[in-house]
RNA sequence: GGCCCUAUCGUCUAGCGGCUAGGACGCGACCCUCUCACGGUCGAAACCCGGGUUCGAUUCCCGGUAGGGUCACCA
């Protein structure tokens, strides 16, 4: 091969596309496709398109077209272009018509369900071998493959064919795809040398697969990306995961931005077998994300996710109270929609009134008498009416409680004191909750428990 | 069943002839700690089997086995 061709080979413009049919929703699988055509793309300059394979008017919709774009929209991967292939019917058309005419195709009689005609390809029936950039070469014998059809009619190509059509016009020069289109590549290639077009390169990358192994899909639940969206994962977190199934960098290191990926990313790192999607892993990485956010922002996402009858309240969370509300609830929670739960669920219902309890509970690991406990009580009572309202967080409480509480025994002032302030055995720490009730709020539960104990005392 | 692809801890994976087989998630223990959560430390946990090739195979080759994909007038 000249030196001159093999350069212009290198420096042709890259061009992938991801090619979904609006058939059902955009789930995982379909997603990291997206993605890792996108990373090449973008790392090679190239082009980055979509192209929306609706050439089966029976089963494409168009909400599921739209439920493609929305979940590349929210991963953050755009496109150059977007293209309809039912819009691209002459096309396919006149190539039709060309192959026809040159003999390499031709209408049968035999329509499976008994009428009609198809068309079929003049299947020359060679061995023929492509090289994959994941897997290597593959070899395959198309003979058996017969004489397939092509096209319901010449206005109707079936999928070989508009790929192949699509891919020419459009200038692909990888294709990028699930494994599950290896049977389908000798086909393409045979097509490809008929209309005298270039073979692009192929990477078939591994399947995602499901917990019993079987190729991921609706019946094993939630798969669909926008409900991933939906169930407060962060897109960042998703790309990371996605792109952490099947490739792996080469250094070390798990966190990966998009910016990163791409620079990254890599054909001869992806995997060659396929991956179980596994939930505790993306968890993991949200979380991630999710701690990594800036406080505002995720102060924005609690109240986002504030459920709506919390928000009426008549004990209105104010701005000071949001802030500490998120520092707890950032370290406990998976998802955004989480922070729902934790509310729907009562977790932070001491937060909008005073806990009702049993007043033998504020007493620390059952040694200690009412009297002491009461005493410590009105003790840290004393030292929070000193705090200033206006600088209260959880370190100037700590700050004003520890010194006492440590010469004491904690667990004999802490207990007692956030026991009073939450009603609950397990709840952040009494320093954080003062900095969420408020001093005078916090005084009047302190007050009520010092009195309880009196009362049983007498 | 034919054809094709694949095979390292439970899971995601590193490894590219010689390693105590490394990391991450999850799991367990301990530490931190008034409880919970966070954080920290440690730990249990894997080369599918059989032949070659080689001084030496997780690694290369062959054969099994297992799993997966695909066999449409869907894409």
């Amino acid at each position: 091969m000249p030196s001159s061709l093999l350069v212009s080979i290198a420096n042709k413009k890259v061009i992938t596309r991801f090619a979904p049919s609006p058939t059902g929703v955009l789930h995982v699988g379909g997603a990291r496709t997206a993605l890792f055509n996108y990373l090449y793309a973008r790392q090679h300059e190239g082009n980055f398109l979509l192209r929306i394979e609706d050439t089966d008017k029976e089963r494409s919709k168009k909400e599921y077209e739209e439920n493609i774009i929305n979940g590349l929209a929210w991963l953050g991967i755009s496109y150059d272009k977007l293209y309809r292939q039912s819009e691209r019917a002459d096309k396919h058309k006149d190539c039709l018509q060309r192959l026809i005419n040159r003999g390499l195709a031709y209408e049968a009689e035999e329509g499976k369900d008994g009428s009609g005609k198809v068309i079929r390809f003049r299947n020359p029936g060679a061995k023929i071998s492509f090289h994959d950039a994941i897997r290597g070469n593959i070899e395959f014998d198309t003979t058996e493959l017969g004489d397939f059809v092509v096209a319901k009619n010449i206005d109707t190509p079936l999928f070989h064919l508009a790929v192949v059509v699509d891919d020419f016009e459009m200038g692909v020069t990888q294709v990028i795809r699930g494994e599950d289109h290896i049977s389908n590549t000798p086909r393409q290639i045979l097509l490809q040398s008929a209309i005298d077009a270039p073979h692009p390169t192929y990477a078939h990358i591994p399947l995602i697969l499901a917990h019993d192994k079987s190729k991921l899909s609706k019946r094993h639940g939630s798969v669909s990306l926008v409900e991933f969206r939906d169930k407060g994962y962060l897109p960042d977190a998703m790309v990371n995961f996605l792109a952490l199934i099947g490739w792996h960098p080469e250094g070390s290191g798990e966190l990966f931005s998009m910016n990163d990926l791409v620079k990254e990313f890599t054909l001869e790192r992806v995997q060659k077998g396929g991956a179980i999607f596994n939930i505790e892993k993306l968890d993991w990485l949200n979380r991630e994300y999710l701690k990594k956010m800036l406080p505002e922002e995720f102060e924005k996402k609690v109240i986002e996710y504030i459920p709506e009858k919390f928000k009426k309240s008549d004990k209105k969370i104010s701005e000071r109270m949001l802030k500490n509300i998120a520092l707890i609830i950032v370290e406990r929670i998976n998802t955004l929609s989480d922070i729902s739960a934790m509310f729907e669920s009562g977790e932070f219902d001491y937060i909008f009134e005073r806990p009702t309890y049993d007043p033998r509970k504020l007493l620390w690991k059952g040694t200690p008498d009412l009297l002491v406990t009461k005493q410590r009580l009105d003790k840290v009572i004393e030292l929070l009416q000193e705090i200033d309202e206006e600088n209260l967080t959880g370190d100037t409480v700590k700050e004003t409680v520890w010194k006492y509480a440590s010469s004491e025994g904690r667990g004999d002032v802490l207990w007692p004191m956030r026991f009073a302030l939450s009603g609950k055995e397990k709840s952040p720490d009494p320093f954080v909750l003062v900095s969420i009730l408020g001093k005078e709020e916090s005084l009047k539960r302190l007050r009520y428990a010092s009195e309880t104990l009196i009362a049983r005392n007498s």
